[in-house]
DNA sequence: ATAATATATTCAGGTAAATGAATATGAAAA
DNA sequence: TTTTCATATTCATTTACCTGAATATATTAT
């Protein structure tokens, strides 16, 4: 099959919304948002299974959407690029949502009922000192 | 499957990604432009079959990203949302490609090379008059 | 070492999408 | 009204993706 130039350029073009294109996706980069989020951190605030999101998320990394950085035993995942975002809230508004609908599902970085290390940091009880 | 409120909003941002997420269609897309293209037009530029342009025709009609308008035996396409443009140049930067690769490829609307109606408008000559 | 915890990978089944061939419709010209 | 041209649709096949189960690796604690 030979190869037009405009496919070439359009193959690249399609690669990233090719990658972010599914609600599942979706929802991990909101997760994600401008900070870091371990696996654990995402389990938690979607409620999906473990090797779920590891499946997503590395294909999310193979397609070059996500960084990934090792501490101890978490794996903290980030966007590599934060413009990632706006093509996000763009579809969102294409699809009729007002951009208030979108903002709060992004990333705070604290969600009180997850416990990994980033959420629920040890807290030095009072009584022990 | 229970469906919770994060997947109902991420399914919804994540439509008309899918739904433009293809080399063929961001051909498509690119070709029609900020202007009319019909499928005659379509088929000389990309050099596809028409039936298989057609088929992507319809799926992007029925995602609600294009309108089309008949004039006799021709159907012109047209984008509904011109931003629709700006999430493409968007995702061509996300994938390394600089903007002055890709506006070249945006539909001018006359292709020299097509006989379409818009490209090739009937030129009364000379020796007629 | 062993166990426990966090994350990654492999594999398989089901489902939807991509592609292409064949054909149908619809408008206009002859 | 028959033919031609432009476009649409249906159908079948291949292919890719989604999803989930099972399992592997990697790090830290015991």
């Amino acid at each position: 099959m030979k190869r037009q130039p405009l496919t070439e350029i359009s193959e690249k073009i399609s690669a990233p919304l090719t990658a972010i294109a599914s609600p599942q996706r979706i929802a991990i980069l909101l997760a994600i948002g401008l900070g870091e989020a371990c696996v654990c951190h995402l389990e938690t605030s979607l409620g999906w299974r473990q090797a779920y999101i590891s499946q997503h998320l590395m294909s999310l990394r193979k397609a070059d959407i996500l960084l990934d950085r090792r501490e101890g035993r978490y794996v903290f995942y980030r966007l590599k690029d934060a413009s990632l975002l706006d093509l996000i809230t763009a579809s969102a508004r294409l699809s009729g949502l007002n951009p208030e609908a979108i903002t709060p599902l992004i990333n705070t970085q604290i969600n009180p009922s997850c416990e990994c290390p980033q959420c629920s940091p040890v807290i030095i009880s009072a009584a022990s000192l």
